[in-house]
RNA sequence: GCGGAUGUAGCUCAGUUGGUUAGAGCGUCGGUUUGUGGUACCGAAUGUCGCCAGUUCGAAUCUGGUCAUCCGCCCCA
């Protein structure tokens, strides 16, 4: 009979047992900063309606990005980031929430595009936004930068530090306007600055879109600093000080390691003022481990009440699995937590050993047993050093009839005989 | 959708200019006397050499096709 494939699909992520705590300890650790943050957690569907997920009518050319499919006469599909869906809840319980409202949610989002390192096809991101109603202050930009500032803080012992890019949306639309720029040509712009650093021929490819003139005050930009704009027009100095307010709040707040860099753009066309990435110091191959930025009508399609927020997210897969495949994370620390390796030898030991186990549990003590008592006892100990166990309590005849148990330290090799409340006693004391 | 690379044991890979029964390490299982692991020694199992066709006396090896994977691009809503 010809087997079935083992290995999952292709871009899609299984992690082994110490991978998994490590990644199970951030995911806590970064929940843990959220929860004094005040962030609500959020838990919506994976599946969303097709017309939640785009504007787009055109399917054909949608499917290949995204995973869409269709029951009966109901196209949907899998959500590919937490802001969408999370618009249309917001939408939908205006009634229900309080704002600004602070909401995480913690997910495995899909997308359809060819995997490559870093790139996976389902992966977990956590989202955080803040959303109001109307309108929501600029500066809770800042603080949600700072936020998940603290979120990679958190665990930077395991994942290195990261450093934050700031962009404006806004500025670029006041250039543009500044500069009379068709929206053509806007968007021609946009893209190449949104590219710059891949380009190499950046300037002859925006005079091309936007003629030599635009192009060079573009470029000015970029040799002079956005800051000798801030007289051309009302809104570039608007859209300056934003940036510059942004900055300070985020130096209040105890934010070093953020820099403005106005060739951040970031890919989804809902952002419409700051936007922001985070890019590891330590692994600078790594693509962008997180990023977002303001948008003021996303849930525009959903209500007619105005919905403001301004959201981020983490790659949590893309920063920890990356880096756990290339061995950049000492997996030692992750290793199993289980204190006793209960070792009854032969079925009739079973009982206490089970009792044992029961007590060590219900004093907090990790312990498993090796229920398949008949084997020979090398193979029992062997199992308690495999799941590398720091103590195994043998369990035999001898130890059944004088209620005592050899208590074994895996890592000196020192056995001694205890009671069962001795026993409790010294792996409480030790662990 | 485009370009490059790679498909050999559970995993990582080696297989010389095509030449007998296809190899290693790791892992797995068994053993090195009966209630003691980590290191050591001995032994065992496991492969349609990705798939299909072609060239040849003979193909893991050469050719064509196909599929898959990885890397990069496009894209990133």
């Amino acid at each position: 009979m010809e087997l079935k494939p083992t290995k999952p699909l292709s871009g899609f992520i299984e992690l082994t047992p110490v991978q998994q705590r490590c990644f199970d300890t951030c995911v806590e650790r970064m929940r843990g900063v959220l929860n004094t943050a005040g962030y609500t957690r959020l838990d919506l569907p994976a599946i969303e309606r097709a017309e939640v997920l785009t504007d787009k009518d055109n399917w054909d050319e949608i499917e290949t990005q995204m995973f869409l499919f269709q029951k009966g006469d109901t196209k949907m599909g899998l959500r590919y980031d937490g802001t969408v869906g999370l618009s249309r809840y917001i939408a939908g319980h205006l009634n229900d929430l309080v704002f600004p409202f602070r909401a995480y949610q913690f997910a495995r989002n899909y997308r359809g595009e060819r995997p490559q390192r870093g790139r996976y096809r389902e992966f977990y991101q956590m989202d955080i936004d803040i959303l109001g109603l109307e309108s929501l202050s600029t500066n809770y930009d800042a603080e949600i930068v700072a936020t998940l500032s603290r979120m990679y803080d958190s665990i930077s012992d395991i994942v290195g530090r990261v450093k934050i890019k700031v962009g404006n949306r806004r500025f670029w639309n006041a250039m543009f306007e500044y500069l009379k720029l068709t929206d053509e040509q806007s968007r021609a712009a946009f893209v190449l600055i949104d590219k710059k650093d891949k380009l190499k021929d950046f300037l002859p490819a925006l005079i091309d879109a936007v003629g030599e003139k635009s192009a060079n005050e573009i470029n000015d930009v970029f040799t002079n600093g956005y800051w000798s704009f801030i007289n051309k027009s009302v809104n570039l100095k608007s859209a300056v000080s934003e940036m510059d307010d942004f900055m300070r709040l985020l130096k209040s707040m105890g934010i070093e390691n953020a820099e403005i860099d106005v060739s951040i753009m970031r890919g989804h066309s809902y952002y419409t003022g700051v936007v922001f990435e985070f890019f590891s110091v330590d692994y600078p191959w790594l693509p962008a481990v997180g990023g977002g930025g303001r948008y003021e009508n996303l849930a525009s399609k959903f209500s007619k009440t105005k919905i403001v927020g301004v959201g981020a997210s983490i790659g949590v897969s893309r920063l920890l699995v990356a880096l756990m495949e290339e061995n950049k994370i000492d997996m030692g620390r992750f290793e199993n937590p289980i204190v006793a390796a209960v070792l009854p030898m032969g079925n009739s030991s079973v009982p206490f050993a089970m009792g044992v186990v029961n007590k060590l549990r219900a004093k907090n003590i990790t312990a498993v047993a090796y229920l398949d008592a008949e084997k020979k006892f090398k193979n029992q100990i062997e199992y308690a050093d495999k799941i590398k166990a720091k103590f195994s309590l043998i369990i035999g005849e001898d130890e059944v009839k004088s209620k005592e148990i050899s208590v074994k330290d895996m890592a000196t090799g020192e056995q001694q005989k205890l009671s069962v409340a001795d026993t409790v006693k010294l792996l409480k004391t030790v662990y």
